[in-house]
DNA sequence: ACGCTCTCTTCGATTGCTCA
DNA sequence: TGAGCAATCGAAGAGAGCGT
């Protein structure tokens, strides 16, 4: 019987798994797999196997819930030596044990949800903060139910939160609360909230509705949706771009432009506001309908949410608004 | 209780890269 | 060019959940 293999020489996908493991403490084979290995999933075990007799990282089964019923999978965590092995390289600087990463099993979902968010995005320009940097970062509170930031190309940092299908009212006024707390050094506090139930959707913006509405911007959004629409426009010039056959458009070249009149559209022979609500931001909507507007607007609505959009905004002057498609949402 | 199915674990065999 | 190891792949075996 030969020894088990280890690993002899450290190389770069070895260092991202264990940083990944160290950011988000835990990562399902599926995940790793689609970071690292392109659908190997021969080699993402043989590699996992390795870097574990290695002694970098340990492993573990749990039942995962899944669309269809719940699903077995292993889940990798790193260990003391996979967090000395990144000190050593000069790639975290934190003094911290494994133990201090450990999270409970009631836990792991909201996790998994945020890494999910993660492996979909990482590769289309978006860079991530998990929610231990991301609660240093502001000195928010270790409780807070944020799952961590996103972060788009252009700058703009999004706290993330994620609703599991029915949610408790409790958590969704927890989480109404939340946003609404700024930080020092945040600036202008962007929040996007991801469903993955539509019944704490709709709950969600019943309280909002009821609420002060003193936000900065509260995209809300069911979670699979939000991924086509991140990956698809990731800067304004995929929304200019994709509206562009309704007018020509240009940008408004004021300073500090209000954030629904960035964009000038000419459309049916008139110069009009060409406003981005694709991310279904319900702060923005508020605005236009209490604003009194110096010019005509054009929504830009996902199909889906415009009944409900119309209805909030019936009676304001000057907006209508254009419905955008699936098949438009997905065409490049 | 039983077999079926699926994932995870383990390992041998092969390919291919990098460095001396 | 050869040593040594990572990358790949296929396959056998274990074990958990599921339906009957």
């Amino acid at each position: 019987m030969g020894e088990r293999k280890t690993i002899k020489r450290v190389v770069e996908t070895d260092e991202g798994i264990l940083y990944d493991l160290y950011r988000f403490r835990i990562m399902t084979r599926e995940q790793i797999e689609r970071l690292y290995f392109r659908g190997s999933k021969a080699y993402t075990y043989r590699k996992m196997y390795i870097l574990r007799n290695s002694g970098y990282i340990q492993s573990k089964i749990i039942m995962r819930a899944k669309k269809k019923g719940r699903e077995r999978t292993a889940i990798y965590t790193i260990t003391d030596k996979g967090i000395r092995l990144l000190r050593e390289r000069g790639l975290i600087d934190e003094d911290i044990e494994a133990k201090d990463l450990r999270i409970e099993r009631q836990n792991m979902e909201g996790y998994l949800d945020f890494n999910d968010l993660y492996v979909a995005l990482k590769r289309e320009g978006y860079t991530f903060l998990d929610s231990r940097a991301l609660k240093k970062k502001y000195q928010m509170e270790r409780g807070d139910l944020c799952k961590g930031a996103v972060v788009t190309e252009d700058g703009r940092e999004y706290l993330v939160y994620i609703v599991r299908a029915g949610a408790k009212d409790q958590t969704l006024r927890r989480i109404m609360k939340e946003m609404n707390r700024s930080y020092r050094q945040m600036g202008k506090r962007h929040n996007l909230v991801l469903f993955r139930g539509l019944e704490s959707f709709d709950a969600f913006r019943t309280m909002y509705l009821a609420s002060d509405r003193v936000f900065d911007t509260v995209c809300a959004l069911p979670y699979t949706y939000a991924l086509n629409v991140l990956k698809r426009f990731k800067t304004d010039q995929e929304f200019v771009k994709t509206i562009t056959k309704y007018g020509e458009v240009e940008p408004n070249r004021e300073r500090m432009p209000e954030e629904y009149k960035r964009h000038f559209i000419f459309h049916n022979g008139e110069k009009k506001y060409a406003v981005n609500l694709l991310m279904n931001d319900l702060t923005l909507m508020d605005r236009m309908r209490r604003d009194r507007l110096d010019r005509k607007a054009v929504l830009f609505v996902y199909e889906a949410f415009a009944d409900r959009v119309r209805e909030y905004l019936t009676g304001v002057q000057k907006v209508e608004i254009i419905e955008i498609t699936d098949q438009e949402l997905r065409l490049c």
